[in-house]
DNA sequence: CCATTAATATATA
DNA sequence: TATATATTAATGG
């Protein structure tokens, strides 16, 4: 096991994966579901831990008025805790891809975590990464101002996963403006001025499927101004 | 779908 | 009260 691998999960996906619930399969319910299908309802109570054997789901809470925001991703080898969770918030559940999954009863989870010392060791630390990943958030939402928030983000992109490629970062990514607005809380638009701004700065440049910094110590300057960048 | 732009409204220091 | 951010709506890739 790596250290410090909870210090690595800065997207809400692609949580520390818990491989050996695989083994235990036979003792879940096994489902598919369709892309876009509905796998938990607001409100509804399962009571269990829903594992993705392959797809991914969304998992979302509604406002009180009604909208929806995204609050993490689910893919293969991690799960949804329906179980321990106190709800007080309509949490919904949905296959964001065509997915199969594996519902584990509260009786069936711990039987496998008493068995299996790896796997309860798996279980922990796929809970733990999920865990440090949303106490980030909180910090972030504390502590930092919208714009200084994406600015960070981008900032801790490029220090795990930036490829220093002739004088300039690449990280080497999927992730759509759409994306960065629900992980930092960035009204959308906004965050279309950020990258424009940047952009015009010369600082660093979005495609699709790619990030570019050319300007690295630029970027921490403005982090370390603490300011919005935006100046119309 | 996703990104951009403008116009307008709120919020915050 | 100036600046930052959100909202909405229209438009284009």
């Amino acid at each position: 096991m790596e250290k410090n691998f909870n210090n690595n999960y800065i997207l809400p996906n692609n949580f520390y994966p818990i491989n050996k619930f695989k083994n235990y399969l036979n003792t879940g319910i096994v489902r598919n579901y369709r892309k876009g299908d509905s796998v938990v309802s607001p409100g509804e109570i399962i009571d269990s831990v829903i594992y993705v054997i392959s797809g991914k789901l969304g998992i979302t809470f509604l406002t009180e008025e009604g909208k929806k925001r995204m609050m993490f991703h689910a893919d293969a080898g991690t799960f949804v805790d329906r179980l321990f969770q106190s709800d007080d918030c309509l949490v919904h559940v949905v296959s964001e891809e065509d997915s199969i999954v594996c519902f584990f009863s509260k009786d069936q989870l711990l039987e496998m975590l008493q068995q299996d010392k790896e796997v309860l060791c798996e279980f922990i630390t796929s809970y733990a990464s999920k865990c440090g990943y949303f106490m980030h958030e909180a910090k972030e939402m504390a502590l930092y101002n919208p714009s200084v928030r994406v600015l960070r983000l981008l900032y801790r992109l490029c220090l795990t996963k930036g490829e220093l490629v002739n004088n300039t970062y690449e990280i080497n990514i999927k992730l759509s403006q759409k994306a960065i607005s629900e992980i930092t809380g960035v009204h959308y638009v906004t965050v279309c001025k950020i990258f424009q701004n940047l952009r015009e700065r010369n600082i660093l440049r979005k495609t699709s499927n790619k990030i570019i910094i050319f300007e690295l110590k630029k970027l921490k300057d403005l982090i370390d101004q603490e300011q919005g960048i935006l100046n119309y």
